[in-house]
RNA sequence: GGGCGAUUAGCUCAGCGGUUAGAGCGCCUCGCUUACACCGAGGAUGUCGCAGGUCCGAAUCCUGCAUCGCCCA
């Protein structure tokens, strides 16, 4: 049959096509290519935020997801990858504020598909509040949200398929569907109703820019160059006494406090001191005045005041500083509110009234030093807390939130990695996931923006009280009133997320088809979210199902570029996946790269070879040539087996079973023994969680023993013809083919495609329809393994190396074949496998015999246990090869000293084991024999 | 301040108690042999961060230190 194969594999033009079948076909169902009595194997995707495009970290995650399923999948396992998308509230609503804000046309498409009125000449101008998503009001900006989402979002669903990813896509989920919405309301009336959730005053983090509150866990501490200013507030005197007088006679006027946030003296309501500090025992009790405004506040004894620290007196400002705000509980001091929730300073602050807070404490600081307020400032580094979302610094803020009591649902989180049943991998990660959840506050759940759901409360007019309900109410359940209105804020991103597992299947209302899925078996995600994600899951699951809903968590490494920083935009050192894998443009650390276009394979393929027990990954757009060449390799393995095959075709696959009746040669033997090691390596690594082993596992007995040995040799046999070929074709077939099965879960594509050919080549058209995908994941067949083989295989290639490897010294082309004489104990034990060593040493004739003499006018060398004489055609150079030989030399003695000594050690030899003694000793004279040889070779020189 | 990780060949990393410490890339020599130059053959390259300790034996285990990175407060 015809066969076009072009030499060099292009993965572009096999990529895209492999997996539009299979989707057609439905390898990517639930389920496809089960097999009876096999257990459910399930992966709920870390869902990316549907404003998401496919950055390397993605790639990295889903390629460990993807060969994870793949590889259960052929073992027959009732899988399904659970993929879909989360809202992503804040991201998403910046976006599309953004778009409404920047871009003309948008909103021309907006009025154009009936979203938003068309908009008066005008309308356009800033609205009062200062957000842009407010210009069409909440309705209208959600509608331009689900507008845009239906045009732009889920980019991310289609770079994922590029990438090879076999989720079951007929079952995509997005966390605002109806059935998911459903689900967080249902949890959110659960949790209230078990006395989980509630709504308070509270110290929350504020993002000034979002204008929304923030949980604590998505504030990130920034290291920061600032200053401790040093303030003067005066005391007030005391009615009838003329001064301030200590008990030590001394009289002062005033009291020093030090600040990183002076704008916020406006809000000032004490100062706390220690009070067993002596600087200050006489003054609790007094008051000061607070400069430009002169509103007197006490001075108060608090623990909270550290004496060590700068004065030892510290300013109170209950509003705008959790630790503040907790001195104000414990005093009862009043809240004053000085700056906005839109980052403004408010009417509390004389002048200052109306600035932003940081343009506030400049102007400020100017006041202070006229005034003399100013007394001096150091410099400092301190932690200053930003949102993770818009980078803005967050303001501590008291408003009224909902939050989840987090203490019951945490301590049965924690049980379950202490009971060992859910496991991280690698273990380390268990510690911080249980301190996380043994320190963790109560979870601040809602936000105050428009995109996301809104939380199921209404709140009666009447009666002040919350109606809590999955369903809309008509009237308050504790009053009647019809009087009621929503809860205008919306639940945190994560609070769906944390469902994501279950919610996906259809919980509350499982869907019958696909409740068996839950619980899931695996997550693979990276260390970032093991807070926001991780732990939630597994409470939120533990409260509602009353089951942890995954048994293992895989925590991979962060990939980073060459220099190993985190890839971020700002710094341009992200490397584009699909660029990688597509070819392309790559602007990376200010140079462009001329992308050729890996394939996903070879980008899959890099990063498994790169995934060691969760380290980073530092990488650069040419490692992946890594990948990419040994695609190549895999490719025109193919093509030499494929072209062969075309011309012995077989009638069906062999079977191991009539592999092993076959007349086999010692050739044969050894590959198929090999082959049964690397099914066990592989296997064992992905069970180990070892990626790393599992692709270079593959990889050495592809390249090492497949290609360079057994596939050469084939060749010869090819030559041979007859039986010698058939067999040949047989056995070099079957392992390919159990290869690419080994090879499939980490590069699916190439392998697929290959095997698509084999089948059809080998067997033609009956074999149409069938997909290696959904393929059996090979065993180890006892029947092919031979103990024997390796080594005496590895004696067989230490001979011919040492052939070529005097060829090269002395300048003798591979291509002269030579007539040398081999001079060991045991001749005959070679005798077997001359074929072998004539074919692949490139021999015109072998003498093998013991005590052999050297033959004139040749070179000897000394190789496993033997001398190799080897004739030379004229005068050749012989000192680089006396050098090496005088260099093993040494090595030699230096490594048989050594065991000759250790074993004169009387407690080496009562303490090692008695095998390892053995071992020793065995070795020593294997050793021993090489030197003497190596000696004879070289008086020979 | 606390925790975790890293430190092995020029670079990126395996190895985690027992042969003369390995791989990929890079480097050197040779080779366009009908699978592959995205290749093949051969080769060179390491006081395994430093200092102690445990052990018959340490890159590997323990302690301390140094440097870098991440997380928590």
């Amino acid at each position: 049959m015809a066969l076009d194969l072009p030499t060099s594999y292009a993965a572009a033009t096999v990529e895209p096509d492999v997996y539009r079948r299979w989707e057609e076909s439905g390898c990517f169902k639930a389920g496809a290519g089960k097999q009876d009595g096999q257990p459910t194997y399930t992966i709920a995707i870390p869902p990316p935020n549907v404003t998401g495009v496919l950055h390397m970290g993605h790639a990295l995650n889903n390629t460990l997801q993807d060969t994870l399923i793949r590889w259960k999948r052929m073992q027959g396992y009732d899988t399904l990858w659970q993929p879909g998308c989360d809202h992503a509230g804040i991201a998403t609503e910046s976006v599309v504020a953004k778009q409404i804000q920047d871009n003309p046309a948008f909103i021309e498409e907006l009025a154009q598909a009936g979203i938003v009125p068309a908009e008066q000449p005008d309308a356009a101008a800033k609205t009062t509040t200062g957000l842009d998503r407010d210009r069409f009001g909440r309705e209208g900006f959600l509608r331009a949200i689900w507008y845009w989402k239906e045009q732009s979002g889920g980019t991310i669903t289609r770079q994922l398929r590029r990438l090879g990813s076999s989720c079951d896509w007929s079952r995509e989920r997005f966390t605002m569907d109806e059935g998911l919405s459903t689900s967080v309301r249902t949890m959110f009336v659960k949790l209230y109703e078990a006395g989980l959730i509630y709504r308070g005053t509270r110290m929350v983090n504020w993002c000034p820019v979002q204008r929304t509150a923030l949980a604590d866990d998505e504030v990130e501490m920034v290291e920061k160059s600032g200053h401790l200013w040093k303030l003067r507030y005066d005391l007030v005197r005391k009615s009838g006494s003329p001064e301030v007088r200590k008990s030590d006679g001394s009289i002062i006027d005033h009291i020093v406090v030090e600040t990183t946030r002076p704008e916020t003296f406006f809000g000032d309501t004490a100062v706390a001191v220690n009070p067993a500090d002596p600087r200050y025992r006489d003054l609790i009790g007094c008051q000061v005045r607070l400069p430009i405004i002169g509103r007197t506040i006490p001075i108060i004894a608090d623990d909270y005041a550290n004496p060590e620290k700068g004065s030892g007196a510290v300013k109170i400002t209950p509003a705008h500083d959790p630790n503040d705000y907790e001195v104000g509980i414990r005093h009862g001091l009043a809240l004053v509110r000085v700056i906005g929730l839109d980052g403004i300073m408010t009417a509390e602050c004389a002048q200052f009234a109306g600035l932003e807070r940081f343009a506030a404490r400049k102007a400020l600081l100017k006041e202070f030093e006229a005034t003399g307020v100013l007394l001096g400032s150091t410099e400092i580094r301190h932690a200053v807390g930003h949102s993770y979302r818009s980078n803005a610094p967050i303001e501590p803020m008291v408003t009224e939130q909902w939050f989840v009591k987090m203490a019951p649902l945490a301590e049965r989180a924690v049980a379950e990695t202490k009971r060992g049943d859910l496991q991280f991998h690698p273990e380390r990660w268990t510690k911080v996931y249980e301190h996380w959840l043994t320190n963790v506050r109560d979870w601040c759940i809602s936000r105050q923006i428009w995109w996301g759901h809104r939380i199921p409360a209404w709140h009666c007019i009447h009666c002040g009280k919350a109606t809590v309900s999955t369903q809309d109410p008509e009237a308050c359940a504790h009053c009647g009133s019809h009087e009621i209105h929503q809860d205008a804020d919306v639940l945190d991103t994560w609070f769906s997320s944390a469902l994501w597992p279950y919610s996906t299947l259809g919980w509350p209302n499982w869907e019958e088809a696909a409740k068996h899925y839950f619980p899931t078996n695996t997550l693979v995600t990276d260390r970032g979210i093991i807070f926001f994600w991780v732990a939630r899951m597994v409470m939120t699951s533990l409260f509602a199902n009353d089951v942890r809903p995954f048994n293992d968590v895989f925590i991979h490494g962060t990939v980073l570029d060459e220099n190993g920083d985190k890839m971020s935009k700002s710094k341009g050192n992200g490397i584009d996946p699909l660029v990688m894998i597509s070819g392309g443009q790559q602007t990376y650390l200010k140079k462009v790269y001329d992308c050729p276009g890996y394939g996903a394979d070879a980008v899959r393929y890099t990063l498994l070879d790169m995934t060691t027990e969760g380290q980073d990954l530092k990488l650069s757009p040419s490692k992946f040539e890594t990948g990419r060449n040994f695609a190549n390799k895999v490719w025109n393995a193919g093509r030499f087996v494929l072209i062969n095959l075309s011309e012995r075709p077989l009638a069906k696959p062999p079977t191991a079973a009539e592999i092993a009746a076959l007349p086999l040669g010692f050739p044969e033997v050894w590959i198929l023994d090999r082959l049964q090691a690397a099914t066990a390596t592989c296997h064992e690594a992905l069970t180990a969680w070892r990626f790393n082993d599992y692709a270079n596992g593959a990889y050495r007995f592809f390249r090492d023993d497949l290609c360079d040995w057994y596939l050469e040799w084939a060749k010869r046999q090819f030559k041979a013809g007859g039986e010698d070929a058939r067999v040949a074709g047989l056995v070099l077939n079957f392992c390919f083919e159990k290869v690419l099965r080994l090879l499939h879960p980490g590069m699916p594509f190439l392998t697929e495609h290959l095997w698509q050919q084999l089948q059809t080549t080998t067997g033609g058209a009956a074999y149409g329809g069938r997909y290696l995908m959904t393929e059996a994941w090979p065993n180890v067949d006892g029947v092919l393994v031979n103990a024997a083989a390796a080594p005496r295989m590895e004696r067989l290639q230490a001979i011919v190396t040492a052939v070529r490897n005097v060829r090269n010294l002395i300048g003798v082309a591979d291509s002269l074949a030579l007539a040398i004489a081999i001079d060991t104990p045991d001749p005959a034990s070679l005798e077997a496998d001359r074929a072998f060593l004539m074919n692949r040493a490139n021999l015109a004739d072998l003498t093998l015999g013991t005590g052999l003499s050297k033959p004139a006018a040749s070179v000897s060398t000394a190789a496993a246990g033997a001398k190799i004489h080897i004739p030379v055609p004229g005068s050749v150079d012989v000192a680089k090869l006396k050098d090496q030989l005088a260099k093993r030399r040494a090595g030699l003695e230096k490594s048989i000293t050594g065991k000759a000594s250790r074993l004169d050690n009387a407690d080496y030899l009562s303490r090692a084991p008695a095998s390892q003694v053995e071992e020793t000793k065995a070795l020593m004279a294997k050793e021993r024999i090489e030197l003497a040889n190596l000696d004879e070779t070289l008086a020979g020189f």
